[in-house]
DNA sequence: GTGGATGCAAAGGATTTGCACTGGG
DNA sequence: CCCAGTGCAAATCCTTTGCATCCAC
């Protein structure tokens, strides 16, 4: 049988604060803010967390540059933009390509679930500081 | 005055493993080719000279999914094909999208550098095993 | 009640760093 | 010569795991 899914309040908690916010957390910046709500949460609750809650395609885990993964709550395909300089994160409202991802299939013998797009550059803030 | 760069033993060597295969190898399978020309080549060294390398835009640092990251020889703006199972990682010939870069400079205040796309799924091998 | 989830702490894996020594320019 | 680069090992950072306890169902 399939592993029982039980919505534990941390669970909920940290799927609140993740679809909540805009800026693609990392685990330690959730863990963060769900301390706020329940201080004595464990970091390792939410990885644990993170990893199920994207087994349930209720969150997504992003593979990005830098060393941290982030974290969306927001699960429909979209795009993203990273400050190549201070690792930020954010959304981009460019109409996904769905042509793309047929073309591609056509080259290539792998079985394409999805596709990731990103553009690296620098955010305004870090334009500013040189 | 910009740090000066020295072609030592160790990073043509290095270089040159980069750029014979295909494979976006680790750090890790960099080294093991590595040491088998320089056996007293050690690990550190390996990262540092990634880190040069990618620095001065003779190689190309990949973030993907997964928990290590991948190098590239080729410099040249590419897409790149994951199996989400066994995270092996393949270049597609797909040709560059250089109008979403513009398209999408309008859309943000974000200075944009480069693109990367992949396409993430099953390789042909993990496809049959399951 | 029972098995999944938690908190804690320790382990693990990848990468970075400090330091004395080496060697490229 | 001199300072960037090296080898080595220890340190660091992020993430996962083992285990006793807890609590959702």
């Amino acid at each position: 049988m399939p592993k029982q899914f039980r919505m534990t309040n941390q669970r909920r908690i940290i799927l609140e604060e993740l679809c909540k916010v805009t800026t693609h957390p990392t685990a330690d910046e959730i863990y963060e803010e769900v301390r706020k709500i329940l201080p004595k949460i464990s970091l390792g609750t939410v990885y644990r967390n993170l990893e199920t809650l994207s087994e349930q395609g209720l969150a997504l885990k992003l593979d990005m540059g830098g060393t941290q993964r982030h974290f969306d709550g927001t699960v429909k395909n979209h795009y993203h933009l990273r400050c190549h300089k201070c690792g930020k994160v954010a959304d981009i409202d460019l109409s996904v390509l769905d042509e793309i991802e047929e073309e591609a299939q056509k080259l290539t013998n792998f079985q394409i679930d999805h596709h990731n797009l990103e553009f690296v550059g620098r955010c305004q803030n870090c334009q500013k500081n040189q």
